[in-house]
DNA sequence: TTGTGTGCAAAAGCTTTGCATGTTG
DNA sequence: CAACATGCAAAGCTTTTGCACACAA
């Protein structure tokens, strides 16, 4: 995505943003946008202690208190999606205006693949009618080995993954 | 089932626990087996301070790692599976003799139920190869809100549940 | 001006680790 | 008897909370 388009694509979800907080009554502070604009900077998947150590490194003023209640606000607005991978450590990503996918996570590296299967829809809707739920989200991850590049293998025979730690200036 | 035959299962996941000890070369302990008895007579999903409780309420003395390092071979030894149902707090559920299931959690009482589905099979092996990954497990949850007795809201919007705590006697 | 939001630090909750002791092979 | 497993408690890590101050409405 180019400059121009990222720069619309802030635009869009700060004005969507600042909708929701509008009609639940929450108050529009700096803070809350500054986390929104950098997590629609970043890429992929990330966690909120990476996403705090990205904010102090942009010299910006903020704490984890703020960031962790500000991604709870767009995980609630839908604009950020909150995934756990098999560790206690939640993963984030932003979600507007990417298609629903599920997640495949190689267990040797770390690495997250995406992908979109039209059937997990198919399941989700049989099942709430069947089981007599209603069915309002779901989470979908497919755990291996790829075959490519990463050849390392951190935990042999776990399930875990390592996180890329981003450090401190 | 009835008594006979989960004395039955239990003898027979021990041996199949045993197998795996040998063949690791770990030691075959007491408390070891007291856990794996343990969890296969309890029911559904717990958590590893519930399956410590437990213990100690049945006047076992075992300490917390020890249920942790135990639950860990158990799971590689797949005798046990570990899940993650949106929250950072891992929950396990005995795994022989079970067929492969998934689950839908309900988002107002934390009630867990299962069921099975053959279409994510075939996405697994489909999405194996196609982005040239080897798939050797998965994780699906369905979220939603349960038609049935549970009417409390416990955390109206947000994507949790609240485990259910045994307490120490 | 009023009360919500923030920063900071401490606390909480789950899990792991270190160390002395106990027990398996 | 030597090495590994255990119990206990402390430490580690992610997330939440309390409190005084700042600032949006």
């Amino acid at each position: 995505m180019n400059k121009k388009n990222e720069d619309e694509l802030i635009k869009e979800v700060k004005e969507i943003f600042s909708g929701h907080l509008e009609q639940q009554g929450f108050r529009k502070t700096p803070e809350r946008y500054a986390i929104l604009e950098e997590i629609y900077r970043r890429s992929d998947h990330f966690d909120a202690e990476a996403l705090y150590i990205h904010m102090k490194n942009q010299n910006y003023r903020v704490s984890r208190a703020t960031v962790y209640n500000t991604l709870d606000l767009l995980v609630n607005c839908d604009l950020v999606k909150k995934h756990q991978f098999g560790k206690n450590l939640a993963q984030y990503e932003k979600s507007y205006g990417y298609k629903q996918h599920d997640h495949l996570i190689c267990l040797d590296c770390g690495d997250v693949l995406e992908f979109c299967d039209p059937r997990i829809h198919q399941i989700k809707s049989m099942m709430g009618e069947v089981l007599k739920f209603k069915v309002i989200g779901h989470s979908l991850n497919l755990y291996g080995h790829c075959h490519g590049a990463c050849s390392r293998t951190q935990n042999p025979g776990s399930g875990e993954q390592e996180p890329k730690k981003e450090t401190m200036s």
